[in-house]
DNA sequence: ATTAGGATGACTGGCTAG
DNA sequence: CTAGCCAGTCATCCTAAT
């Protein structure tokens, strides 16, 4: 979960610096790179010295694909001291030349034609994706992808932009993919400077070169643009005619109470799961639900093209926490954990009722973020009140309303507001009192955990239909467990835990994790890992053989680069710790295959 | 060295008036 | 249909205090 305290190191793309080597060692990919099912026996190494020689540096694109006349081109317009700008160049070309192509089959439109509105229609017909056109030659994807970590691409991301943009896509759109990937996730900056200060977004856009190509080549359409976008576009199966774009086709619905919630009358959908999407193993995915357009888009076309289930948690406890969950879990039979959460403020902070005056319409909490007001802030608040008497005029009302509700401030005395207090967030969140607590967690690490993570409630509902389907227990995968959320909703419904593998990076969420795990008296085992980025499929092998496969892979991948409260890198599914949503994948994807194979 | 404080907007969707 | 308004958001980074 403490995405932001690791990995300092800066991951900027660049094709011919003595860096390479060293990041490509040190790089998180290293050992996820031999992991099966695809192996690659490309260990390329003359092309870190590949710029110095020009004739190297034409081969090494001619290798990839381009014609030689076109890259002598480029290299001619752009020199040979920026392969990356000459890359970009050659790209642009073939962008050029690709959409003057357009109007007849592209590559990249493996399966649809005229389907561009697949996801808007209903559940239903989500299915046939993936069928003919798709089937892939396995020689030809391993040939692709050698070619790519020949290019210098770590295997692992070209094996994700394989998956993403289809087996048919040719090795320079990849190429392209997998470029702007790292591009959204790094902030490049082409001149090579260190650009661990903080880059101000219209800079980023407007100083990119390879953006004012990409641009010129979009026809104008955006005046945002969002990399996702642009990913979607290169990798959509929609991208091809539809001008009018990236719309997100994904529609949130309103309100927010996905297939079902407790108490509400809905008539529950039947819904049909594509072929792919099918179990064994089960999984359960979680995000935010209010991402920048086209991520969940996105997620849910990795995720075998399962519709998202969007749902706010207030409708399980007294604060809002608006998620979409991508699972391939029934649906029919679902039941609350018992006792139900109180889902007003005041039934669950009983204390505050007495001093909640009458113009605070407040009924429920907002979002549980990872930091709180400041004591500076409330004692504002509080002498403000003091001074302009009671009831206090508009204006002061409206002020200490919009700061309660940025920072979900409760009424605890006459004219005082307070933060939450750790253990009430447990309490909301659907925690033992005191799960985050001791354990040498400071209180800012605590509101960071909590924040981060699920609402077991909400959680447990979806999960409830395992109970009856698993009566001796399950297995469970738990990626990006934090402080588990996951467990604890198995736990709490009842659901014997035979075998957990645990992966979570913070070492004191992990702890946190193991103190639970043994106060709650578990019989079953806990296998505590830290880095979803170094499981590879010998491990899961390994695991699945011993102990018979999942049941249950879970988890909610990092939402830094997606949510709303990030005004520095809120940059999308590619930002540095979002696009473990990849690794998400990835890691089901091996479970999936290895459980396939031996059933 | 660790912890808390304080400053830092933008994107998105819903709503409504025109 | 569009423009404008409104509300809400699993955050980040630098600095000061402890």
């Amino acid at each position: 979960m403490d995405w932001m305290t690791d990995s300092e190191e800066d991951e900027r793309f660049e094709w011919d610096t003595s860096d390479e080597e060293e990041e490509m060692s040190k790089g998180n990919n290293q050992e996820g790179s031999s992991a099966p099912p695809i192996s690659v026996s490309v260990p390329s190494q003359e092309f870190v010295e590949a710029g110095s020689s020009r004739s190297s540096l034409l081969l090494h694109f001619v290798g990839m694909g381009f014609s030689e006349d076109t890259v002598a081109k480029a290299i001619k317009d752009n020199g040979e001291g920026q392969p990356e700008v000459i890359l970009e160049t050659l790209l642009t070309y073939a962008a050029i030349e690709k959409s003057s192509l357009n109007s007849e089959q592209s590559p990249l439109d493996c399966s649809l034609e005229g389907e561009e509105d697949v996801l808007e229609d209903d559940d239903s017909d989500m299915s046939n994706f993936e069928d003919e056109g798709c089937t892939e030659k396995s020689s030809d994807k391993d040939m692709k992808l050698s070619m790519l970590v020949e290019m210098g691409f770590p295997l692992d991301e070209a094996s994700s932009a394989i998956d993403r943009c289809g087996s048919t896509a040719s090795v320079l759109e990849l190429a392209d993919s997998i470029h702007a990937a790292q591009l959204a996730a790094e902030s490049v900056d082409i001149e090579g400077r260190n650009t661990s200060a903080p880059v101000p977004r219209s800079s980023f856009i407007n100083g990119s070169s390879i953006k004012k190509k990409r641009n010129l080549l979009e026809n104008q359409r955006l005046n945002r643009p969002v990399h996702g976008h642009k990913i979607k576009k290169l990798c959509s199966r929609q991208s091809e005619v539809n001008d009018e774009g990236f719309s997100s086709l994904l529609k949130i619905p309103m309100p927010m109470i996905g297939f079902s919630v407790p108490n509400q009358k809905t008539q529950l959908a039947h819904r049909k799961l594509p072929e792919a999407a099918i179990g064994p193993p089960y999984f359960y995915y979680e995000n935010v639900a209010l991402t920048p357009k086209g991520v969940w888009d996105t997620m849910s076309r990795f995720l075998y093209d399962i519709e998202p289930e969007f749902v706010d948690s207030k409708y399980f406890c007294a604060a809002n926490r608006k998620r979409g969950y991508i699972h391939n879990l029934p649906i029919q039979n679902r039941f609350p954990l018992l006792p139900l959460q109180p889902r007003t403020i005041k039934e669950a902070l009983p204390m505050t009722e007495k001093w909640w005056p009458a113009w605070d319409p407040r009924t429920q909490l907002n979002c549980l973020q990872t930091s709180i007001s400041s004591a500076k802030n409330t004692e504002r608040i509080r002498s403000t009140l003091v001074k302009s008497g009671d009831p206090p005029p508009e204006r002061v009302r409206q002020y200490v309303i919009n700061e309660c509700k940025k920072w979900n401030l409760v009424w605890v005395g006459l004219h005082k507001v307070a933060p939450l207090e750790p253990d009430e967030i447990e309490m909301l969140l659907g925690f033992p009192k005191n799960h985050t607590r001791g354990g040498g967690i400071s209180r800012t690490d605590r509101y960071k955990s909590l924040g981060n993570s699920f609402q077991v409630d909400t959680v447990a509902y979806h999960l409830s239909v395992l109970k009856n389907m698993f009566p001796n227990g399950i297995n469970v995968l738990s990626l990006f467990s934090g402080i588990g959320g996951a467990e604890v909703a198995l736990h709490r419904l009842g659901i014997h835990l035979k075998n957990v593998v645990s992966v979570e990076l913070s070492e004191i969420n992990r702890n946190i994790i193991r103190a639970w795990w043994e106060q709650t008296d578990q019989t079953g085992n806990l296998i505590e890992l830290p880095d979803v980025q170094q499981l590879n499929g010998d491990k899961l092998a390994q695991m699945i053989n011993s102990f018979g496969g999942f049941d249950l892979v879970i988890g909610g991948s990092p939402c830094n680069n997606l949510a709303g409260s990030n005004r520095l890198s809120r940059i999308g599914l590619e930002g540095k710790q979002s696009s473990l949503f990849y690794d998400y994948f990835r890691i089901l994807d091996l479970v999936k295959n290895i459980m396939g194979k031996n059933i």
